[in-house]
RNA sequence: CGGGGCGUAGCGCAGCCCGGUAGCGCGCCUGGUUUGGGACCAGGAUGUCGUAGGUUCGAAUCCUAUCGCCCCGACCA
């Protein structure tokens, strides 16, 4: 491609509302320009990016056996009102009506629509199983659409979609999507993890998420650096402390702390570590009262929680509640009863104690007394107050951890989620009624799996993890170009012309990727442009080193150029592009 | 959907408080000089000040409504 019949757009500054690195380069480079919110057109530069990494997921696809089709991005109601999602989605599925006023939605995903092909087509256990994929517009009417096309309401996904006669044969299917995963990221130069997911309220029994590693990322991943164990913070079990619970070796006092409500504040006054206190959350759940009982420093985590059986369907409590269970404001609560000390009646209401692993762990504690303005010191569980009713893992866990695998610690990273491997089961061919006749003459309802990767979101992802001051580092497999030659006053000097034409004519003819800079640009503009566009590789060819028949390289990254002859150029770069 | 903020030239912004002929930088156009790190000189073009009402002799500026966009907030590729 010669860029003098491209088109780049290229400014030196970043529009005020682009918030994160990516965003900003994206608009900088002229890749992608704003329509409305979340709302993106590809500009050519943006589009030959996201072609390479189109083109990279269907290679490892059809690889993995996966068979290629197209699903229309206008679906009728009628099968997303037969699956029940035509009322379960609420307002971030977009519907719309056509001129007969029949109802229909711009597709979010392509369950009912593939389950429906699956039933009409799939009649046999001979045809299983089968995974069929597109590539293809999506719109989520997202609540905030935010950082450029990391979280835009249109987007570009692969989604495929596995079909088994049983669980196994999905588990199968489901490792197959997994490794063709691993490979595509691999494939694209991304860092990424592949993380332990929620299966959350689909139902569904195995699902990852692939994290793309980078500051910026939405999410938060625990994982061992010692070993494979990666997941999603809200799957990262906290294990129990390796050492049991000292003895108790202080005695219960209690000490005046007007107006410290916090922690913070508690640890200030009297001079302790938020590792010696413990902090008191109040539910209601349908088991009644509930008090949470967590280290100071700990985060409590609410889908944890969530799945704690005395905690079921649990909500915070209000003061109210609060105040006629514990007898006291929140600020001051705690498992330590008022009898033991000052004689007072117990708690008034029943009250269902649950402590977090490491918080039934601690020894001569610090909490809440149960009485306005006074905090208790070297608490100690089972001799001050009652053993906790459960102990459970509610917290989220923190840099450091052990891991649950037992290997080491753990470390937090944040991450971009760019793709989802879900095992779903018959959530969807059961409702749709996708069934086959099995060796047994028998009818079968299918095994399904979903497995997306968000396509245009990997290409903001890939910016966040590879950048500098000077702009984009494209891994090579999805750079808009994987060369450039940059041909110093190509308009003006005959030799110039003649060299990085004649380099340009033999690259292209050897099937390289390259673009020629032939726009007669001032030197600084177009080193300035190319590297803000990212172009990996670069070649310069300028008067100054023709004189001594020299031309020069340098990739993206290096912070020097290097001296080749002009004669072995070629050779040089297909060296380079090879390593 | 709550909370906060912003709409002025293609982009980044000033002007608004205190109404009185709409400005700066980048970019764009013309000519010239330049040409190995976002050039310099000279000249030039560009706005119904988001939209609709209202107040006023007069509105970018004050008032009302409305639309759009951005940021913070309970899991999405």
């Amino acid at each position: 491609m010669k860029l003098s019949h491209f088109f780049l757009s290229t400014t030196k500054e970043a529009p005020a509302e682009a918030e994160i690195v990516s965003h900003q380069l994206m608009m900088r480079a002229g890749m992608i320009k704003k329509l409305g919110a979340g709302i993106y057109t590809w500009m050519p530069l943006g589009v030959r990016v996201l072609r390479k990494v189109e083109n990279i997921v269907r290679e490892e696809m059809n690889a993995a056996g996966a068979v290629e089709l197209l699903m229309p991005v206008i679906q009728p109601a009628e099968l997303w009102q037969e699956s029940g999602r035509w009322d379960k989605m609420g307002p971030e599925m977009m519907r719309i009506k056509d001129r007969h006023d029949r109802d229909f939605i711009v597709q979010p995903t392509s369950e009912e629509v593939i389950t429906d092909i699956a039933r009409q087509e799939l009649r046999s256990w001979r045809q299983l199983p089968k995974n069929f994929y597109h590539i293809q517009t999506k719109f989520r009417d997202e609540r905030r659409p935010r950082f450029g096309v990391m979280r835009s309401r249109e987007f570009i996904m692969k989604d495929a979609y596995s079909f088994d006669v049983d669980k196994d044969g999905l588990m199968k299917s489901y490792n197959v999507m997994y490794d063709a995963y691993s490979k595509i990221f691999t494939r694209l130069g991304l860092e990424f993890r592949a993380v332990n997911a929620d299966t959350g309220n689909i139902g569904g029994f195995a699902s990852h998420e692939f994290q793309v590693l980078a500051e910026s990322g939405e999410d938060v991943i625990a994982y061992a650096p010692d070993s494979d164990f990666a997941a999603n913070l809200e799957m990262a079990e906290g294990v129990a402390p390796a050492t049991p619970r000292a003895a108790a070796s202080k005695a219960l006092e209690l000490v005046h702390t007007p107006g410290q409500k916090t922690c913070e504040d508690v640890g200030t006054f009297l001079k302790l570590p938020l590792e010696k206190q413990l902090k008191a959350m109040m539910y209601v759940s349908d088991s009644g009262f509930v008090l949470c009982m967590l280290r100071a420093d700990h985060m409590v985590n609410e889908i944890k929680l969530g799945k704690v059986p005395a905690l079921a369907n649990y909500r915070p409590a209000t003061p109210e509640e609060i105040e006629a269970h514990l007898g006291v404001e929140p600020g001051y609560c705690g498992p330590v009863p008022r009898h033991a000390l000052k004689g007072n009646a117990a708690h008034p209401g029943q009250v269902i104690v649950v402590a977090d692993r490491t918080a039934a762990a601690m020894a001569d504690f610090v909490c809440g007394a149960n009485e306005s303005g006074y905090h208790v010191m070297g608490g100690n569980w089972g001799r001050d107050c009652a053993e906790p009713d459960v102990v459970a893992d509610i917290r989220n866990v923190v840099d450091g951890d052990a891991s649950p695998d037992g290997k080491g610690v753990l470390k937090l990273r944040r991450g971009i989620e760019v793709g989802h491997v879900f095992a779903l089961g018959q959530a969807y061919s059961a409702k749709l009624g996708a069934k086959f006749l099995d060796k047994d003459q028998k009818e079968q309802v299918m095994e399904m799996g979903c497995y997306g990767i968000g396509i245009t979101r990997v290409v903001a992802a890939a910016i966040e993890q590879n950048h500098d001051e000077k702009g984009i580092i494209w891994p090579q497999a999805m750079a808009p170009f994987a060369v450039v030659i940059a041909a110093l006053g190509y308009d003006r000097s005959a030799d110039v012309k003649a060299a990085a034409d004649s380099l340009y004519a033999s690259l292209s003819a050897a099937g390289v990727d390259v673009a020629l800079d032939d726009r007669g640009e001032r030197p600084g503009v177009m080193f300035a442009e190319l590297e803000l566009i990212g172009i990996p590789h670069r070649v310069t060819i300028g008067d100054r080193g023709l004189k001594e028949g020299m031309v020069e390289y340098q990739a993206r990254r290096d912070t020097v150029a290097t001296k080749v002859p002009l004669a072995e150029i070629g050779a040089f770069v297909t060296k380079a592009l090879a390593s």
